[in-house]
DNA sequence: CGCATTCGTCAAACCGGTTAGATCCGCATG
DNA sequence: CATGCGGATCTAACCGGTTTGACGAATGCG
């Protein structure tokens, strides 16, 4: 048992508490003498000081959190979680800083959580799955808990954003696709109070002009597959469906193979996220790849730049590359 | 700032710390009277207990840890980790129990992450990506931290395991290929060191017999192209291939086409863990789903069980499902 | 040589909870 | 009426670090 505390060491090296601490944070001038007799303590008895100790001293968790209010199943679908939570982690990986992951059933736990994050739990937040008018904006800031945004937040904040352009892509895509001769181009997006399905689907309409075929998913497989069966029963049907998310584009390309349409001669598929399968399906799905581990990276350094008080500061975060595979190529 | 403390509480409450203490606690008995009155203040201030005082006077930091020597890239390309931790989430939703993860770089790091987990930061470890005579087993013996190890551990541990049998799926594929008519069936492994891509692999060696065709790769998608391509330029190449991972599966199958063979005509492939899009694929990739969400269900209870002083125990999640798709069907 | 300053260390308070032991009270009992 | 007893609350120590103010010794300066 590692039951070793600052004080077994203090006494094994002849000094006191203080000294020790001293010693080893560099606070208080320290004479080399008695550093070495510190440190030689510290390792005989292999010590490790007390976490939760210090963090109660020091009002500092060296933790940060992320909150995610989904259902457990829908992470394992998601390509772009993961991705995020690996560029977190290898910006934190330097510092001795830990990650806490808490997904919670509905809101009044996701409140709670976050009450106990504020209390000595982490000492700040990434927030993801941004709404327009998110609650846990307001929330966050009568907390106090230093967060960062991830995505793009409308309303006036004292936090730290994340941005990525999305507007371009889906424009860039349509654009393609006009050049191909498509004239109805339709567009299932994600629920349309994420503010990433949102922008995606602005700029899906700005980009078709008047005569826009927006239907609303949730992201999973199976709405992807609903939405798409309303677009191709319409009386004129779209020749390319642009879809929020990879995960909605399988499940209507699966769709509108199944009732007889041959992918991309009858219709041309585009998802978003660029899931790491997607370029070997075939045909190969076009896609976006929205670069989630520098996002999650930016997203890790504002936040431990705020938590040392910076100024808050927006960083757009320049990934988002289009991949145009067989799935739009006439 | 929720600066509130129990102190506050107390005062306003008119009672001392301690009473509010027992008051939220239950653990000595309170007048209905004086709870009611100490309920009321904390909801006024509204009052929620810091987490890391707690933790220092309880020894108990209501957290538990996985540590991850991966490289953050290889984490998003893999299909069972999230599922894995949804399933472990799921579980710690209930009590008020957080997650913390941690991917480090080299192995001094790691042995750094779980001594700093025992000490305060965590009250259990899940151990992942066994590898036979694990040197992490052995020193969270010796930290005294409470530990689940996910795979078939071989020596003999006082820690809790959660198992699967592996062995049977690999020779359920291996005898529907038989039945195909396949005589020669390869298998790509993942490093061998791994107990769960040792266990395929054996099952594998034992199904097939004399004639063996055993290609050790990585997991990475690299490594399954190049595998292939040594089995592909085999004077009498194999016909079938069994791939230890889906990733590993799809380059493979990517690399077979483009050198003018078709799936599964030519040759039939099959994955392991299904990844969510391997049903989509064209062909459909015949894989085994591992079941992830129930092994980490099954692992976060374990791991409760054991920090609250349960005898350790192993538990064999019946969750390996064979899915033959058209990658496979002649 | 006397006094101010700097350096290195110590003692003690503090962070915000939990918990063992002491105390106080009212009521039942001998 | 004294005693016992159990329930409710209080007091104070404790968890293991960090941090501030104080103090003695060594050094610098006039």
């Amino acid at each position: 048992m590692s039951r070793t505390t600052i004080a077994d060491v203090a006494r094994e090296a002849g000094v006191t508490k203080a000294t020790v601490s001293h010693a080893m944070s560099g606070k208080r001038p320290i004479s080399d003498d008695t550093r070495a007799k510190v440190l030689a303590a510290a390792e005989r008895l292999n010590w490790v000081p007390s976490q939760s100790a210090r963090a109660l001293a020091t009002q500092r968790a060296n933790a940060l959190a992320v909150v995610l209010a989904r259902d457990p199943e829908v992470i394992a679908n998601d390509s772009f979680f993961p991705a995020f939570i690996a560029g977190v982690e290898s910006v934190l990986a330097e510092t001795e800083t830990a990650l806490i992951l808490q997904v919670v059933p509905d809101r009044a736990a996701e409140e709670r959580a976050y009450r106990s994050l504020s209390r000595g739990r982490a000492d700040g937040a990434l927030l993801l799955d941004l709404r327009n008018d998110d609650w846990r904006v307001p929330l966050l800031e009568e907390l106090d808990l230093p967060a960062v945004l991830v995505g793009a937040y409308e309303q006036p904040t004292r936090f730290s954003c994340v941005r990525t352009d999305d507007a371009a892509p889906v424009r860039e895509i349509i654009a393609h696709l006009r050049a191909d001769g498509h004239e109805r181009i339709a567009h299932v997006s994600g629920p349309l109070d994420y503010v990433h399905s949102r922008v995606r689907a602005d700029a899906y309409t700005d980009a078709v002009g008047g005569d826009a075929l927006l239907r609303e998913g949730d992201f999973t497989a199976s709405s992807g597959r609903e939405r798409t069966a309303e677009l191709l029963a319409l009386p004129e049907r779209p020749t390319a469906i642009l879809y929020s998310n990879d995960t909605m584009a399988i499940a209507g390309l699966s769709y509108a193979r199944s009732s007889g349409l041959s992918i991309p001669r009858d219709l041309a598929i585009a998802g978003f996220d660029d899931d790491h399968l997607s370029a070997h399906l075939s045909p190969a799905l076009t896609s976006v790849s929205s670069g989630p581990a520098a996002r999650g990276r930016a997203a890790a350094r504002l936040l431990q730049a705020d938590i040392l008080g910076a100024e808050p500061r927006t960083e757009v975060v320049d990934c988002n590359v289009v991949h145009f595979r067989e799935s739009t190529t006439r």
